[in-house]
DNA sequence: GTCTATAGGGCGATAGAC
DNA sequence: GTCTATCGCCCTATAGAC
């Protein structure tokens, strides 16, 4: 399950403990590949394209700083290929949400779009990922990552109509409502909620519907 | 009319043109440091926090690197005060918005949801202010920007549902569309929407209702 | 009040040992 | 395959002239 490397990773980025990990050196290439991709995913996701730090990425990751570039050529690569990869798992769920036939939770209502808002819903867990995207909906005057994110968004966009059969208003409000959920978990709200603030609780009970466990346990590193 | 400034810095910050402020130097200080704070908004807004450098402001300025930071102390006052200014721009267009007497236009419907709706759109035009407050709200783990982000958003959360007398409900719905619309300014929707391309245009008629021209006009600056 | 010059630090990337 | 050492640039901030 990567969600061990997530969890691993997200737990606050300015001390990464001693991190051993467990094969120590010498893990194959594809573990380590994964490894790093997982570490630069927490911490784009966090402090942005510009933000982050090939340095912070290896110390999250266990490597060294320069290991990090020779894997991946720049720190442009990098984030490019992260962005690839949230996009893919963000599909792979929406598209296994939408044929899976596990029936759905507590006699919930089943349709495609309440399917797939799950699912998205789902994936706020693991924060770095959503929010990567979302830092890179934020540069699109960028001229190398701008296209790319576009691209990305518009792929999203193309799979509810088509595939998920959304009208434009409902892929409209679907898309709103998740920008709002990514807006809520980048501005870290749910500390506010955590710390009893009356508006907060509010805003957040209804933004995250049922998600506000699972955001409180990922949220409180210290 | 501030729209002069933020119109000028806007049009593509890399190649700043020789750009002689009006009056040449020694203007009045109050109107320097809007100038700055003009320049730092679109900067900040499109390039984030960390992308954006004193130098790029101080370009667009029209003035030098260091005069900006001895005006603002730090880079980090300066995007503080940048935040804030947005803030209180975007509160008092709702305000006025809520007690404005003039007739909707064209014979729209006329309710208090509808008019600061209408408030927040009409704020697209200017792509910094909204961007570098979206710009913040990305950075929710920054120990200091994290948690002036979060109380700009209870705050206009909480004129919401107050002043305006919102449901939880649609405070929710009416956020969610802003951070959308927000979103696509940011990717810069609008440049995949000149080129033609069939989903960015049901994808932008649906979620910017009346603003493409506005938005066409401001994102096409070469 | 505004500039030029520059110090100082951090970061991405390279070289090369093991 | 992975590390240590280090270069060179860029960026913030300071010093000081005008």
């Amino acid at each position: 399950m990567s969600s061990v490397i997530i969890t691993a990773a997200d737990k606050t980025l300015e001390k990464a403990p001693d991190k051993v990990p467990e094969i120590a050196t010498r893990m194959r290439s594809q573990d380590r590949r994964e490894l790093i991709l997982g570490a630069a995913t927490a911490v784009f996701g966090e402090r942005g394209y510009f933000g982050a730090t090939t340095d912070a990425v290896a110390k999250v990751a266990g490597v060294s700083q320069p290991y990090v570039v020779r894997m991946f050529g720049t720190k442009e690569a990098l984030f490019l290929e992260v962005l690839e990869r949230a996009l893919d798992t963000l599909m792979k769920t929406f598209a296994r949400a939408l044929t899976d036939t596990s029936p759905p939770p507590a006699g919930l209502e089943d349709t495609p779009s309440l399917r797939i808002g799950r699912a998205y819903a789902d994936l706020l867990v693991d924060r770095g990922l959503l929010l990567s995207l979302m830092q890179s909906f934020m540069l699109g005057a960028d001229p190398v990552i701008g296209p790319v994110a576009r691209a990305g968004f518009i792929r999203v966009y193309t799979f509810l109509r088509e595939e998920v059969g959304m009208t434009p208003l409902e892929a409209d409000v679907f898309l709103a409502h998740g920008m709002m959920m990514n807006t809520m978990v980048g501005l870290r709200m749910a500390d506010l909620y955590a710390d009893g603030d009356p508006c907060a609780i509010d805003l957040l009970e209804t933004a995250l519907p049922g998600k506000l466990d699972v955001l409180l346990d990922s949220s409180k590193p210290a």
